[in-house]
DNA sequence: GTTGTAGGCCAACAAGTGTTGACATCCATG
DNA sequence: CATGGATGTCAACACTTGTTGGCCTACAAC
């Protein structure tokens, strides 16, 4: 996957590692971090449980490789500052929609320290270059990228971890449509002051 | 309180049962609900975990006391229509400001479905008849009183629950200047399909 | 073929959980 | 004053948790 910063070592153990971080990240989707119990883990993967510590050290490590991922957002310097809502809304509908690794990371964010700092990390790190590449004047940057976050996360909260029903049965197309002028807004519009 | 459903008992151990109820309420307002454990709410009321257990029958029934509170929503017919996203970000944000209950009661529903389902209820039941008088095709209530929820919740995620520093950091007029509009344009105004 | 090592399982530990029952103590009522 | 229920403490229960170390087995290198 990535040959730059691991010379892709390929042992042998390589299934089992893998079986472990799909059953974790279910598991840390669905139930959060202290209801997903590394028995309940190693069980669904199939192993035992002291392969879960010997791979990942402890808990906390076997967390951390699980959400370990980029969300790939756009280049900004290729983001029309136009489009630029429909574009993040879009890109994001996308990466919840396709796997469990950010809803398990909102739902432990929720609990656990160190979920929500990663959480913040991701967000922040992310978003501001786009906010402040697009936002009218810098030093709002901040303060519109926690904007947009609230509003896309706050989707994903109602759409995958309370499952809110109409939230649930949105179609991806109307929630672009309702969603991407709100952060189109938040992200180019004058200070409502 | 409430004499209509309760006629005063006033019982002897009434500040035993409100320190309890204090004490769950920033427990699980903090550390959600696994984390939050009897023996540590019962140690911060300055009692014995045994007491929780009498007063309350389980912890499931400590958590369902602590979190038994009324949204107050404004009577959706005193509302006037081209105030109502003002109105509602105003008052939420006033009731979140006010005490743990509602940052315990979005912490624990991440992770707890007992809690997730108390928060579609109250967001359900009060947001609801609000979106279907003021919006203008009442199939679509429901779709939009949903979105406000998103706007609405995602801003309390990221605030009080995940506490990105610029969400922490916005004065509560900014946030009721930058929401409201959002908040009014995903209920009345026309579907942007 | 021998051997070293990685992969895997099993049993157990120490700690912490919700929960329970037995016992002490206060206080209002008779 | 006596008495009974409410208030409170203490110790223990059965269970689950993360984590550890010992042991067995397969396989690749020599």
């Amino acid at each position: 996957m990535n040959q730059s910063t691991s010379p892709a070592p390929s042992r042998r153990s390589d299934a089992t590692r893998k079986a472990i971080l799909d059953a974790a990240r279910e598991r840390f989707a669905t139930d959060g971090y202290d209801r997903a119990t590394i028995r309940a883990i190693a069980k669904d993967a199939g192993i035992d449980p002291s392969m879960v510590m010997r791979y990942y050290g402890n808990k906390e490590g076997l967390f951390a490789a699980a959400v370990a991922i980029d969300l790939h957002l756009p280049d900004p310097a290729s983001l029309t500052r136009d489009d630029v809502g429909r574009a993040l809304v879009t890109h994001f509908l996308g990466m919840w929609e396709k796997n469990e690794v950010l809803t398990a990371l909102l739902r432990v964010g929720a609990t656990n320290q160190a979920g929500a700092e990663r959480m913040r990390g991701i967000f922040g790190d992310q978003l501001l270059p786009v906010a402040r590449r697009v936002c009218p004047d810098p030093e709002q940057a901040s303060a519109r990228a926690a904007l947009v976050s609230a509003q896309l996360l706050g989707l994903a909260l109602t759409r995958y971890v309370l499952r809110f029903p109409p939230a649930v049965d949105l179609a991806p197309e109307e929630v672009v449509a309702w969603l991407a002028p709100t952060v189109q807004r938040y992200l180019t519009a004058p200070h409502p002051a």
